[in-house]
DNA sequence: ATGATAACTTAGCCTAGGCTTAGTTTCGGA
DNA sequence: TCCGAAACTAAGCCTAGGCTAAGTTATCAT
């Protein structure tokens, strides 16, 4: 995949110990931003939001849905009205909001650059929780010269 | 950071919930490949790579790293010699050298994109193991063509 | 040669996020 | 109306990956 293994030299501890903390952060919010972003959708597309209609989407048990919307919950992300669905705290839909448009740029900029759309949904679910303020900056001056190059 | 919230419907229920299963299955492997990449920078830069090493470059204490190279070494990648290092089995190193192309790839091609060095470092460390070999052959792609376009 | 220090391990704890199985509660169709 | 099915909850289990505190053990400098 490269033919010339780089001789760089390994940068300082804590400079690298520090780029692992920040993985590890995102990893931790991923699923609270994927459960919000998916709860806002289903209330826009469907009208409701419910624990049964989650855990097929998400490809996991209802109990699992239960003990995760309980840690949201906890958090002040997401309320919840039995029967009657999943509701988003305001934080919990300006979670939504950020995470979609963050959802979104990652998924226009992966087709963007070559790949197929499919894929680009499949990649951008991952991908979207690890990427910096900056990179999506970057992503979106790549995008905007795109669109500027065709004039 | 978007205009237009695209009134996208959602797709198929079991489409979704594969795209959440690639995801965790990306989270479950991360570690071992942030590991053995390490291990291979440690080996090859400093000539040994201890546990204590991998702590302080992981950010993490010495017991976790024990925990962890315990899981290593019972799947096969990696093998120690108390006081005198870690070692990469075959399949160890198979994985290293694989992550370690990933990783390098992912850097030059977020620096292409005009990401900063060092948020490209940043950032790479957790999107490489989000970006399928559909993704990872369009980002090589990309960078052909650019160094391609000067000529 | 030996002992202080550094490296390593062990034990015990925690949380997130999975699972299955077994209740409970609500809803809606007959 | 009422009862079966669907939705939800609860209980109990598991693994990964963190932590601290308390041992061991090996190395190396004197
Ligand atoms: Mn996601
Ligand atoms: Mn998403
Ligand atoms: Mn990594
Ligand atoms: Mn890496």
């Amino acid at each position: 995949m490269q033919r010339t293994m780089a001789k760089r030299p390994l940068p300082p501890a804590d400079h690298h110990a520090a780029r692992f903390a920040r993985q590890r952060e995102a990893d931790r919010t991923a699923t609270a931003e994927d459960y919000v972003e998916l709860i806002a959708d289903l209330l826009r597309e469907e009208g409701e939001a419910r624990a049964v209609d989650l855990a097929r989407r998400m490809g996991v048990s209802q109990a699992t849905v239960t003990a995760t919307v309980g840690r949201l919950q906890r958090d002040g992300l997401v309320e919840t009205k039995p029967y009657r669905g999943l509701f988003l705290t305001p934080s919990g839909q300006e979670m939504a909001r950020t995470a979609k448009a963050r959802h979104e740029l990652v998924v226009r900029f992966l087709i963007a650059v070559g790949l197929d759309p499919e894929t680009a949904e499949t990649d951008a679910e991952g991908l979207e929780h690890h990427a910096s303020e900056k990179a999506l900056a970057a992503f979106a001056r790549f995008l905007a010269e795109r669109e500027d190059g065709g004039r």
